[in-house]
DNA sequence: CAATGCGCACCGC
DNA sequence: GCGGTGCGCATTG
């Protein structure tokens, strides 16, 4: 209940800064819903992350900066034409729909992707705690420093502080806890500032040149990209060797997998990613790790779990592959990767877990009625087609999409997982 | 003082 | 040219 409610608010909040041209940054969002709501900052932090994970939020770097767009709302108006119904649909009421198709890019620049990236660039973007270790302790010391030097960076230190500060005392869970007494919104995502370190540091590393790549909005996105995986490029700290050892421990839960799961753009970043799309993420992502493993399926290396993944890999991929092609004529592999990185073991999947999924599958705005409906990992198996058209009160379309791509495909492969063995 | 409004420059398409 | 974004400054309460 009060998470729909975090989430009214902080998704009006964010449109609320949008229209008034602010930057919808951490600080900013923090500020407005504990001005307008009396939350305080930590709980706000916390709802706010948990909306990135399941892409209701999406978090992006622009222009050097995190900034958060609701993902409702991020349109991309030059779509190919198959949208019409999407189109319709948008017109019709304003607010959510576009969901689906847009949750992919992250600011201005759209992703380059098409209709249907639903699925992949989704997943770019979920991060979540499991390791946010304390990045770079840069941060720390404004931290404790309370002070804040500049003015202008004020945001900056707040979500770093944040993340240090939680990064330190909870390693995962947003769900916040910590009151720490910040001004701000102190506490807050741990994630986030990492990317924001990143952030900073990057821009200026780079040499001039190629700043333009990521300086401006891309290489954000990556959202949460918290796992490990933080690029270092400029820094070495410790978390250099820590990094690599964490991803593969990350393991967890389902929720964490995701995260991991960079997949190709490894290996696209260079083509499109990059220049158009935050998805760029991964680039941050990717360069660590990925870029080892880099050839083919960087995602591989991502997916910690030992147990059922390659499994999945090879049952699912080839007809989610198939099944994705025909509907949108691309990226076929995309929804595999996801697909396989999800169908670890369905059965331990919580609400959280399965709403993430569908926010990752490019339906956030379907993932909340998921989500409403309290459907777990094993609600999800027991679910018939009629459940998911008509049991949730979603749109026809996302329902049709989730029930033949995601929720018939997910069933199937458990229960082919579950014969083999 | 904070919150808000908005001109303007940028950027990608 | 169009639309999204957000800095920086002006205005408002």
């Amino acid at each position: 209940m009060s998470e729909s409610k975090y989430r009214e608010w902080i998704l009006d909040t964010i449109d609320s800064l949008r229209s008034r041209k602010a930057r919808p940054d951490l600080e900013r969002i923090c500020r407005m819903v504990r001005r307008r709501h009396g939350s305080e900052p930590d709980r706000t932090c916390a709802e706010l992350e948990k909306l990135i994970q399941e892409q209701t939020v999406l978090k992006v770097n622009y222009k050097g900066s995190i900034s958060y767009r609701n993902a409702a709302k991020v349109q991309r108006r030059s779509r190919k034409k198959d949208d019409v119904a999407l189109t319709t649909a948008a017109r019709r009421s304003a607010v959510e729909e576009a969901s689906h198709s847009d949750l992919s890019n992250g600011d201005s620049a759209f992703g380059p992707v098409d209709q249907d990236e639903e699925d992949l660039e989704a997943d770019t973007s979920m991060a979540m705690d499991t390791d946010s270790n304390a990045d770079e302790e840069g941060a720390d010391e404004s931290r404790d420093g309370q002070d804040r030097p500049s003015p202008a960076r004020t945001y900056e230190d707040a979500a770093m502080n944040c993340a240090s500060a939680r990064a330190v005392s909870a390693p995962c869970s947003p769900s916040g806890n910590r009151p720490v007494p910040g001004p701000g919104c102190s506490p807050g995502s741990g994630l986030d500032c990492v990317s924001f370190q990143k952030a900073a540091e990057r821009p200026s590393s780079l040499p001039p040149s190629s700043p333009r790549a990521l300086a401006h909005n891309d290489w954000a996105y990556h959202s949460a990209v918290c796992p490990a995986e933080r690029q270092h490029p400029g820094m070495q700290r410790d978390k250099a060797a820590a990094t690599k050892p964490a991803i593969q421990s990350v393991t967890t839960s389902p929720g964490t997998l995701k995260n991991n799961v960079k997949k190709e753009d490894g290996g696209k970043a260079e083509d499109s990613g990059l220049s158009s799309d935050q998805l760029v993420p991964d680039y941050a992502a990717g360069l660590d790790e990925t870029k080892n493993v880099s050839d083919g399926r960087p995602q591989t290396l991502s997916l910690p779990s030992d147990n059922c993944t390659f499994k999945n890999k090879i049952d699912i991929s080839p007809f989610t592959a198939a099944e994705d092609s025909l509907l949108n004529g691309g990226k076929g592999d995309e929804v595999s990767v996801k697909t396989e990185k999800m169908s670890q073991n369905l059965l331990q999947w919580t609400v959280a877990d399965v709403a993430s999924y569908f926010s990752a599958a490019g339906f956030p705005e379907q993932a909340v009625a998921f989500r409403t409906q309290e459907i777990d990992g094993k609600s999800l198996l027991l679910m018939q087609r009629s459940d998911v058209l008509t049991g949730l009160s979603i749109r026809l379309g996302p329902a049709l999409k989730i029930y033949e791509r995601h929720v018939k495909v997910l069933q199937r492969t458990h229960f082919l997982e579950y014969e083999d063995l």
